[in-house]
RNA sequence: GCGAGAGUGGCGGAAUCCGGCAGACGCGCCAGCCUUAGGAGCUGGUGCCCUUUGGGCGUGGGGGUUCGAAUCCCCCCUCUCGCACCA
């Protein structure tokens, strides 16, 4: 007999078997009815596996291994989310190639997910910067450009000076670089864009088909979205023959509208002052507003500023010529770059007004006071009654926005219209370590696509990818740059920039499905059969940019009969986040437990069982200061119990049917009560209390063994029986006992115990039994108990009666078979 | 400012969905047993207060509904997260 939990050795060989057998290879294609598809987000090689990694995969894990016990088919990959920015930056630090760093995490990372003892299918891994992969990201972006939704256009990007490259606008985090916090500037460039905007209204529609998502990703994505309703308003501008259309949610404010801003960067702005003595401070005035950072613009405790252009626009509602200017607060990018200013009524405008002495005219008069333009401190942005506003004098709020929009489109000047703060999605970055554009830039042709078969372009190597503020890496590699243009032959020259990685990341998990497919980014059939999604698990952080880039594709896909889910992951689940002293941790804070000091010291099992134990899945945990150590006093001597009830009673002989006394059933009912109770656990991610109730029955076990030895069936039933239930959370230990107990098969592929009815009916109930409320006394009675006798029974106890002082009770309420509770007034 | 979530022993947390013995399970602490002295193990105790049988108090604070509230409703406080000149 060994005695010894010898955790290193048994978790060795069999991670080992594991990979080198595969034993959890999913089918090519799966039943329908019985298929699962579970995934954890693509995680970025940045280094070895952090508790990051190991939180995810292990709850993740659990709910894999769980539904494939549960009878499930259960789809179960890992691959790598390869390129990117990072890998790039460590690769000129140290003066070595991207892909060598990348790929000696991926190696490290990889073996510490087979040292975990995660259960995936190893057959399908791939890595995002092998050209296998990044030509299919080539082709679809290609279907892309053929429908319109891939474009170039000049616009203000967000650039990132540390970084050097433009990043996204769900990339910048309050004004900063989201990678290294940098702030970020505004530069004007010509880029590649997706049409998000295109699907935005179906992007927030679509989230309430999304069940298994909680409120707080919704609303992270609804806000992001941004959606608002309002009207199209067109001006009339002087000195220009097209009018200038503006947005507003408050159309039933026009009458109030006094003057009219432009954001400083608008095009018609400048072309106002051109010629004019307003020219020089003007442009001063540009280039000033140009040099701020985000953060600078956007405070909220800056003073606005602007500069009147000299003209003025005839607002339609009543013909009056207001004062036209260009104001900071004014945003280019959303909109139309322009506003109606009623500074009554929006505290932006009004503030800009009192500062420059502009009219404020009140159009809305509140129901419980009167505004008055020249005492008022602040906007009146809320409801009311329409005023100074002609035949729609009167009219209350409510209602009165969407009678203006119709007056206004019946009399040409407007129309009801829907605005989004989401923009189209930046792509193009300047950077080397990415999927190259697969376009070719012709002097006689333009964009010409790269034609399917001749993809992929190849990321070239041995190029200098230092970045730089003038051009992409990819524009120095003079061989690759220099092509024929498909169309004509001419001289053409490649696209420099490469993608934003999340394009990658937007359509791996369809890839998953069909890895190795090299017709097709993945065969159509295999991933309807798998799709959607039946669990996503990770980060919060993704809440905006991922998910949304993702379900994008999705619809994209969908409208291109690529896909029948309008959405990929109706069930995400959201990991807390490990802190400790309440903060991230990091290396260079130095409050760090690292997963293979933790499971070279207590074993995977152990510290697999030590997160899952920690607390809700989806909840914040803040691990101890002690460390490692923590995992020492917690789940490796709760296994080492689990080890030795297991080991020593292995050698108790089962000779068929033996008499059962009151302690064996008894037992026997507290094994099918947990069978039932930790399965419900299960179901609803309730790791922890799942591990509590085993540690319950592995207490209960101790007590009964040491009462009289015990019955060796009951013995065996109790072991193998905690051995499955503990399976997927500590694979390990569960499968070393298992075959000690003399299975030939992996417990990972027996069946999932079932819940025997009969034995889980308690003999005796605890009745309660209170006085106002209070709980006086408990009473062992049979559940089947009628409400008569249970009322009988709780009269009669005399810890009730001096309760009741001899006295009747005015009310007594029965709820069988659990609860007598008396009512006595005084 | 707007929106969302959360406040339970010394600590992590359970019970909250569906009102019915608050504190499961574990850490820590206390006591005992045992010893192949190990990172031991085993058993019992451990919300606070009162002298006990027993009783009182107790889930951030205040109010309400109810026979009964950690749980439902209202107000307030604190913390965390997201958004924040979006017209």
């Amino acid at each position: 007999m060994e005695r010894r939990y010898d955790f290193d050795e048994i978790e060795k060989r069999w991670s080992q078997k594991w990979f080198r057998t595969n034993p959890w290879a999913a089918p090519e294609v799966p039943d329908p009815e019985r298929k699962r598809y579970a995934l954890t987000m693509f995680p970025y090689p940045s280094g070895d596996m952090h508790m990051g990694h190991v939180e995810v995969f292990t709850i993740h894990d659990a709910i894999a291994r769980f539904w494939r016990m549960s009878g499930w088919q259960v789809l179960n990959p890992i691959g790598f989310d390869a390129f990117g920015l990072p890998a790039e930056n460590a690769a000129i630090k140290r003066g070595e190639d991207p892909k060598t760093w990348t790929y000696a995490n991926i190696d490290k990372i990889y073996s510490s997910a087979q040292r975990l003892g995660i259960s995936f299918d190893w057959s399908r891994v791939f890595r995002t910067s092998d050209p296998e992969y990044y030509r299919w990201n080539q082709w679809i972006f290609l279907r892309l450009f053929e429908r319109g939704l891939a474009y170039r256009k000049k616009a203000g990007a967000w650039w990132c000076p540390k970084d050097k490259t433009v990043l996204a606008n769900e990339q910048v985090i309050a004004g900063r670089c989201e990678r290294c916090d940098t702030p970020v500037i505004k530069r004007y460039l010509t880029q590649w864009f997706f049409k998000v905007t295109d699907y935005a209204d179906r992007l927030v529609d679509d989230l309430d088909l999304n069940e298994g998502w909680t409120e707080r990703l919704k609303m992270l994505q609804r806000n992001w979205i941004g959606r608002s309703y309002g009207a199209q308003v067109d001006f009339e501008i002087e000195g220009l023959d097209e009018p200038m259309t503006v947005f507003t949610t408050r159309p039933d404010t026009l009458w109030g509208a006094t003057f009219f801003v432009f954001a400083p960067e608008h095009p018609l702005a400048r072309q106002l002052v051109r010629g004019s003595d307003r020219e020089g401070e003007f442009e001063d005035f540009v280039t000033e507003v140009g040099r701020m950072t985000e953060i600078d613009r956007t405070s909220t405790e800056r003073e606005k500023k602007g500069i009147f252009l000299g003209k003025h626009a005839i607002n339609p509602v009543n013909g009056e010529k207001i004062p036209i200017w260009a104001a900071d607060y004014v945003l280019m990018d959303y909109g139309t770059g322009a506003i109606m200013a009623v500074p009554a009524h929006d505290q932006r405008d009004f503030e800009f007004a009192r500062k420059y002495g502009l009219e404020i005219r009140v159009v809305i008069q509140p129901p419980d006071r009167t505004l008055d333009p020249d005492s008022m401190i602040e906007a009146y942005p809320g409801e009311g009654a329409m005023v100074n506003s002609r035949e729609f004098d009167g009219t209350p709020t409510p209602g009165s926005i969407g009678k203006v929009t119709d007056w206004l489109a019946a009399n040409g000047v407007g129309s009801h219209a829907t605005n989004f703060r989401i923009r189209d999605w930046l792509i193009s970055r300047q950077r080397y370590w990415g999927t190259p554009i697969p376009i070719v830039h012709c002097d006689e042709c333009g964009e010409v696509a790269v034609p399917d078969d001749q993809l992929p372009v190849v990321l070239p190597e041995g190029v200098d990818f230092t970045p730089s503020d003038e051009a992409s890496p990819l524009a120095t590699a003079a061989g690759w740059v220099n092509v024929d243009c498909p169309d004509c032959g001419g001289r053409g020259r490649r696209e420099t920039d490469t993608m934003d990685t999340f394009v990658d990341s937007s359509w791996y998990f369809h890839r998953f499905t069909d890895p190795n497919n090299d017709g097709a980014p993945f065969d159509v059939a295999k991933s309807k059969a798998w799709m959607p999604m039946d669990q996503y698990t990770g980060g919060i952080e993704h809440g905006v940019l991922h998910l949304i880039y993702a379900r994008f594709f999705e619809k994209v896909f969908m409208d291109m009969g690529m896909s029948d889910s309008p959405e990929p992951f109706p069930h995400v689940l959201n990991q807390g986040t490990i802190t400790m002293g309440g903060k991230r941790m990091s290396k260079s804070r130095g409050n760090i437990v690292e997963p293979r000091e933790a499971f070279e010291r207590f074993g995977a099992d152990a510290l697999r069982l030590y997160m899952l134990f920690s607390g809700p899945p989806d909840q914040d945990f803040d691990w101890p200061q002690e460390g490692v150590e923590a995992i020492g006093r917690v789940t490796y001597p709760w296994l080492q119990r689990v080890w030795r009830l297991s080991e020593d009673n292995r050698d108790v002989v089962t000779i068929g049917e033996l008499p059962e006394d009151a302690a064996d059933r008894a037992l026997r009912k507290h094994i099918n009560r947990t069978i039932k109770v930790v399965t419900e656990d299960y179901e609803r991610l309730s790791f922890n209390t799942a591990i509590a109730r085993l540690m319950e029955l592995v207490n209960q076990a101790y007590r009964y063994r040491d009462v009289g030895g015990g019955n060796p069936n009951v013995i065996r039933e109790l072991v193998e029986t905690l051995l499955k239930l503990l399976a997927p959370m500590a694979p390990f230990i569960a499968e070393e006992q298992w075959r000690r107990w003399g299975h030939e098969e992996s417990i990972h592929e027996t069946s999932w115990p079932r819940f025997d009815v009969s034995l889980a009916a308690e003999e005796e109930v605890t009745m309660v039994v209170q006085v106002n409320g209070k709980v006086r006394d408990t009473i062992a009675v049979p559940p089947d108990i009628t409400e008569d006798e249970m009322r009988e029974r709780a009269l009669a106890s005399k810890k009730i009666q001096a309760h009741l002082d001899g006295g009747e009770p005015d009310k007594v309420i029965v709820k069988p078979p659990k609860l007598v509770s008396l009512v006595v007034r005084r």
